[in-house]
DNA sequence: CGGTTGACTGTTT
DNA sequence: TAAACAGCCAACC
């Protein structure tokens, strides 16, 4: 039986996201990239569609501008948190400094 | 089968 | 610096 748990461009996302160190964000764009995803909003899709409880740290995913992708007001509140629960500081406009806390890949 | 949607991004105002 | 726009394409209905 085929699953969507067995979908091979799914499994490469799921393993970039899951590469990305604590206390670091990466970008959709950079997992679209990693992950050879075509379109970085594949990317956001995926994650949407993971089950609650999910072992992958999908909070340190955000966009290009260090953003927190908007999709409502609980959900923003709750990866912002725990960003910061793993030392990550956001500026006064909750904004990320990518500088300092992006992924670089080895 | 076709139109709509969206956890995006780079370019242009 | 920020807002608007255009291109993107699989999932969904």
């Amino acid at each position: 039986m085929a699953s969507a748990a067995d979908d091979p461009r799914l499994q490469r996302i799921h393993a970039v996201v899951d590469s990305v160190p604590r206390g670091r964000v990466a970008t959709y764009g950079q997992v679209a990239v990693a992950a050879h995803v075509s379109n970085p909003r594949h990317v956001g899709a995926a994650l949407r569609r993971l089950p609650p409880g999910s072992s992958l740290p999908w909070h340190r995913i955000v966009n290009a501008r260090g953003e927190i992708s908007r999709r409502g007001p609980a959900a923003e509140r709750e990866q912002l948190e725990r960003l910061v629960a793993e030392g990550v500081e956001p500026d006064a406009r909750g904004r990320i400094d990518l500088e300092r806390y992006g992924w670089r890949p080895d």
